[in-house]
DNA sequence: TTATTAAGTAAATGTTTATTTACTTAATAA
DNA sequence: TTATTAAGTAAATAAACATTTACTTAATAA
């Protein structure tokens, strides 16, 4: 039996996010993906049943699937509650920024509602987010350091300032001025953690 | 001259936004749009270019725009700090919530290639971001009430964990338990006024 | 060596796409 | 009343779309 070229699914891979972040998933076609990674349209329909199983696996399990690993990096439910939002902030900001087709694609599963109702699905199967993370903000909890929010205002709190100053951090490396550093992102960090502390 | 009817040119927005909220961006084509919509393709080129114009315009012109409006209502630059944001933020759920198609297009807006870069240049054109918030955050700085931060790091404070939890509150509302509440916004906002406090 | 089998290709399929053509309608201004 | 004109329609166009068909290739196992 022929082997599988691994090469050629991860030029599908690299390609489709390419294709997303720079045209937009409203742009992405079989045949423009399959021309731009130089297979033959079929070839995708081996690894993926249609565009929206491409889609999906591409987004739940690549994408997020690398991100989160990234993101729990030295991470433990048991740190200081500080340490351990500034560590989540670093390595979501250095993952991000390093793989922005991805981001981009991260972006969309809060606009398509393919990608939304999958992501809920997956919420659904294996519990709601990132469980070492909704571990420590419950420690942090019980033990009176943190304000009891329910946790959709934790999550909210956590993730959506970094997300929008990593799309203002790409934003501005397309233009002249550079003007989100890490450092602005510290700073960002710093007031939510601020704003959580009892 | 026969007149134009304006029942349908709402009807063209109308229906967009709905297929957009319900299918995704990349599932609206104007042949759908126009039946839906009960008119002929043609009619839609009568007040757009083409398909680009018309997710721009409906995008920048009318939901940016009435957004705009909702939001800044009984707002002031020089309204007391923690006031303004609470302001700023049940205009801003009032409104949303009220036009889940609305939202479901703003959130195209921060993936979407082509709506982002209107978005920019909007911006250029016009000033970084609503100006009478631009002022209410300076003169807040410089009256040592809050932290000085870039504005980036006020707007994604301000904007991004609201819309998160937009968005969750929509979610909860399609299924069994709704979680999200306005006391629910109203704690996540008193969290971010305490973050950017000095 | 050769039969087997999944990987892979090029080209074709029928459908859907954005946009246009050729025409009709309904109002106004003369 | 009627000529004019933009609004509007139904149907057509050509390109692009997702997916499949019919075939070839490259490895393994016998």
């Amino acid at each position: 039996m022929r082997p599988k070229n691994l090469a050629k699914e991860q030029a599908i891979r690299t390609i489709a996010l390419q294709i997303i972040a720079e045209e937009g998933l409203e742009n992405l076609s079989m045949q423009k993906l399959a021309k731009a990674a130089g297979i033959s349209p079929r070839t995708i329909y081996i690894k993926y049943e249609n565009k929206e199983d491409l889609l999906i696996k591409l987004y739940i399990e690549e994408v997020l699937g690398d991100y989160e690993k990234a993101l729990l990096e030295n991470f433990h439910s048991e740190m200081d509650f500080a340490e351990g939002i500034k560590k989540i902030w670093l390595n979501s900001f250095r993952y991000l920024s390093a793989n922005r087709h991805a981001f981009a694609l991260i972006l969309y599963g809060k606009s398509s509602p393919l990608l939304n109702r999958a992501y809920q699905q997956k919420n659904i199967a294996e519990g709601d987010y990132f469980k070492p993370i909704r571990s420590f903000l419950e420690l942090n909890k019980v033990r009176g350091i943190i304000t009891d929010f329910p946790h959709d205002v934790y999550r909210a709190l956590l993730f959506s300032p970094l997300f929008d100053l990593v799309t203002e951090y790409f934003d501005h490396m397309d233009r002249p001025r550079q003007i989100i550093t890490e450092q602005t992102l510290a700073s960002c960090c710093e007031a939510v953690i601020k704003g959580m502390l009892i």
